[in-house]
DNA sequence: TCTGTTGTGTTACACTATAACGTATGCAAT
DNA sequence: ATTGCATACGTTATAGTGTAACACAACAGA
């Protein structure tokens, strides 16, 4: 297995490295225009070269757009990149996006798909919901 | 069973129908503001106005919201309003979109949430790809 | 009738994303 | 080395999506 974490990627420029960096710190998904206020002090001024970045690093696997909340966070499973289904479960109390990956989840719905005689090319899955620690019975 | 559609629902009002008429004609998901444009003859002029409106019908379930698509559908499936859990097979080539139910999936995907210790109160699932009748083998 | 709720209409604005243009940087092939 | 190309960068302007705030209208129930 030797499981590598996004190897072989090649190095991210310096607008790719702020944005990539303003994702890692924050602990909740951040807009476009919340990473925009994020990296001004370092010289990055215009949505589009934040978008510009969040592309690229989108394409590497390193960023995950969701749509549900129109924002970004940095990947954070080592596994999400041999997939093409990831599931995102959205912490409606605390913000806190966890990564769930299943290969059955996958073949369900690949094997619905099929009865509808359709070919899947990508698939958006995000729950919405209490993660572990904000769930009222705790 | 005795499978009703949409039943018990308070009746539309006029800005309600207009839209509502709207998402019925089109064959492929709406924008907000395309929605807008299909009614600008019948008095609506602003967003607010639609964005109203789509706001009780999808409350109702008359109404979908495609996320990955900032866009609106009329719901197609007598049975969705029994299920918490949709998909929504859009075709990338035609923009035909197909709602799909599935037990097993809900299951599945409570299962994996369950495993995580997340709480799942909605689940966003939209596949891209071809439908059948755009598929490259037909 | 009074009152609360829901729907409506309007203006203004905030948030999300891209088009179009030009410049700079790096790297490959001659 | 210089030409040529691809990629990244910076800027302005604009398109597309969604709400805030306010006022008025219609209607149901006490």
């Amino acid at each position: 297995m030797s499981a590598h974490i996004h190897a072989e990627q090649p190095a991210l420029t310096k607008n790719q490295s702020l944005v990539y960096d303003a994702l890692t710190r924050s602990k909740a998904p951040l807009s476009a225009y919340a990473i925009l206020d994020g990296v001004r002090e370092h010289g990055i001024r215009a949505p589009l070269q934040v978008y510009r970045a969040l592309d690229k690093l989108l394409e590497m696997g390193l960023v995950h757009r969701l749509e549900s909340l129109n924002s970004f966070v940095a990947c954070s499973n080592s596994e999400c990149e041999a997939r093409e289904t990831i599931v995102f479960a959205i912490c409606e109390k605390c913000s806190k996006v966890s990564e769930l990956a299943d290969d059955r989840l996958e073949a369900q719905l690949n094997a619905l798909a099929s009865a509808d005689h359709f070919s899947v090319h990508a698939a958006t899955v995000e729950l919405r919901g209490f993660c572990k620690q904000c769930r009222p019975t705790g």
